[in-house]
DNA sequence: AATCCGGGGTC
DNA sequence: GACCCAGGATT
């Protein structure tokens, strides 16, 4: 038997039940596959589940804000995910009537869509021959065909879609594209997969050699920039002070407190740092240590430190991104993780 | 071609 | 700590 059908045979009695399969319609397959990008399916899941409930259609979606988009993707990471989705559904909306596109060649176009996406949907909405190639893919094929070039150069991912393009032909496209991602993400998992029952195991030229453990070869070395981020908590009544992130930063439109970054840790001592918080907040500021938190992201470590200001001043002129705003309304707004976490933990 | 964009799970 | 996740956009 051959190693696309060896596949799909295992994928028919080892596949999981998961929400969006058994569906071909495209907006839902569109919804899971944008959630599912770089996250893994148990985190996506109760994300999906949200989105399709509050979303039933791309109409429904089209007439979101962009606010509460985010508010419902907070805390699932890499947000400009939710704010492309929102753009697609109105450009579907507007261009196609609301009506989903099923072909590789519209869906490519969509923003936030790629050639993965792009496959995905085109095969399993509408059984179009485009082979998928994501994370799982290009692990099994590169262990199972012995294939060393690095799954992240030019000539790799040219070599692994060219062969995954052939080796799609004379297969139904939607379930042999499931089944091949799903064989790599139960059964030839990155770490300790599980070869001692895999159904091709003869064929595999990663167990043949012994080089599990060295397939895919991907070239990586990411600089991990080290930040400090100083916040500043200050309440008034029933209002706290708030500011919308900006773009060419992390959390794009996302709500946080006014913030003083520095290249190291401040100490309280420190006239530099008392000197710049003054100019924000005025000179009769109290200012008192919250909390400290580590936050770690792909290419940068946080180091997050909360203070808590009172008998502030500021200058809403000069400072035009910093607002006040009712509580109750801060908490609707769509706020990076770890902001969110410390409303939860200290402001009731 | 390299870098940026999150948060979480696993070993 | 290192690697990875049903990747894509930007420079």
């Amino acid at each position: 038997m051959s190693f696309q059908s060896e596949i799909v045979k295992w994928y028919l009695s080892n596949k999981r039940d998961l929400p969006w399969r058994d569906t071909t319609d495209p907006y839902v397959i569109w919804l899971s596959e944008i959630i599912l990008q770089q996250t893994r399916v148990e985190q996506g899941k109760p994300y999906f589940l949200k989105f399709l409930e509050n979303f039933p259609n791309v109409s429904a979606f089209a007439s979101a804000s962009e606010e509460q988009v985010l508010k419902l993707w907070q805390g699932l990471g890499y947000y400009s995910r939710g704010r492309n989705m929102l753009y697609t559904a109105r450009y579907v909306v507007a261009n196609y009537g609301g009506q989903f596109p099923t072909s590789y060649e519209q869906l490519i176009k969509l923003k936030g869509v790629g050639s993965y996406t792009a496959a995905a949907i085109s095969s399993f909405s509408s059984n179009e021959q485009q082979a998928v190639v994501d994370g799982n893919v290009y692990r099994v094929l590169s262990r199972y065909f012995g294939i060393e070039e690095p799954i992240n150069s030019n000539l790799g991912q040219k070599m692994f879609s060219e062969l995954a393009k052939e080796l799609i032909i004379d297969q139904e496209p939607a379930i042999y594209n499931q089944a091949i991602m799903e064989f790599g993400a139960l059964q030839c998992k990155p770490k300790s997969p599980v070869c001692s029952e895999c159904p091709v195991q003869l064929g595999c030229y990663a167990f043949k050699h012994k080089k599990i453990d060295q397939l895919p070869v991907k070239l990586k070395k990411v600089k991990v920039r080290k930040r400090w981020f100083n916040y500043f908590v200050g309440i008034t009544g029933d209002e706290i002070l708030t500011k919308q992130r900006m773009p060419g930063d992390v959390w794009q439109h996302l709500y946080d407190f006014p913030l003083i970054e520095t290249e190291e840790e401040v100490s309280m001592t420190s006239n530099e740092f008392l000197t710049q918080v003054e100019k924000l907040f005025g000179k009769d500021l109290e200012l008192k240590v919250l909390e400290g938190k580590k936050h770690i992201l792909t290419h940068q470590i946080i180091y997050v430190q909360f203070f808590a200001i009172d008998n502030y001043i500021v200058n809403f002129n000069q400072h035009a991104e910093i607002k006040s705003v009712k509580i109750e309304a801060f908490k609707q707004l769509p706020h990076p993780k770890i902001i969110g976490d410390f409303i939860e933990k200290h402001i009731d």
